[in-house]
DNA sequence: GTGCATTCCAAAGACATTCTAGGTATCATC
DNA sequence: GATGATACCTAGAATGTCTTTGGAATGCAC
């Protein structure tokens, strides 16, 4: 695909937030490949994110480990053999955790950025 | 001391966002010492962020090697000695793009996490 | 003037996460 | 059957933060 390769600026902001991106993503679209995980997330934010799979396969198995996500072998429209992964139960709680733990933080840092108002 | 110590949550989160607020708080509050910034940001997030001594001392002796920031040793009120810093032209450059980053990047991760509108 | 909390700086180690860079395999197209 | 896109995986290095630990100066209580 080609990767160009302006040497992603976003690394380090990104830092913790791989996580919160994988499971909005399996819990906005249902069952996704590794591979398409990382496109929507590319695409949907206009290619401001990208995730390289150095981090998103390691994270993908972190996430199971953790049961926050379930996988199964699949074979795709392609009908090639690809890892399906969807969001259990528990991922769904820590979701919701973690969002609103992002929310937290872009409210914090907001309020040392801007002068506070009000 | 007493620093109760509900392990940090922010921790992953912050990561890459400690220089920006350390040019931040020098920038609204023109000259300060180490502690004074940890305190500073602590305060003014209403204790949702907690800069750690062992993250901030490494993280000023860094900025001051690229030359953002500038020391100098002094004495404060109290007359304790303290090392007190500045933000130099370059570091009022950085602490923009910084910003600027931030927020490209808050808006990219909403891309993701709110079904987009409009 | 001793003891203690607070202020202030700093180094060393562990730790987690990401990136770089490499590898394998499938499928379609030519 | 070579090429290129798709799809997955891992090892190793780099990075940045946290934890731990320490030292030293100041102010207060007694």
């Amino acid at each position: 695909m080609s990767r160009d390769k302006k040497t992603n600026e976003n690394n380090a902001l990104l830092q913790g937030t791989l996580d919160l991106l994988v499971l909005k993503s399996l819990s906005r679209n249902g069952v996704m490949h590794g591979y398409g995980i990382a496109r929507f997330i590319q695409q949907i934010s206009r290619e401001a994110l990208r995730v390289e799979e150095g981090s998103l396969y390691p994270a993908l198995h972190r996430l199971e480990l953790e049961d926050l996500i379930l996988s199964e072998w699949g074979h795709g429209a392609s009908g090639r053999r690809a890892k399906y992964y969807r969001l259990s139960p528990r991922g769904r709680k820590r979701l919701e955790a973690e969002e609103s733990r992002w929310r937290r933080m872009v409210e914090a840092i907001g309020l040392v950025l801007e002068p506070a108002e009000g």
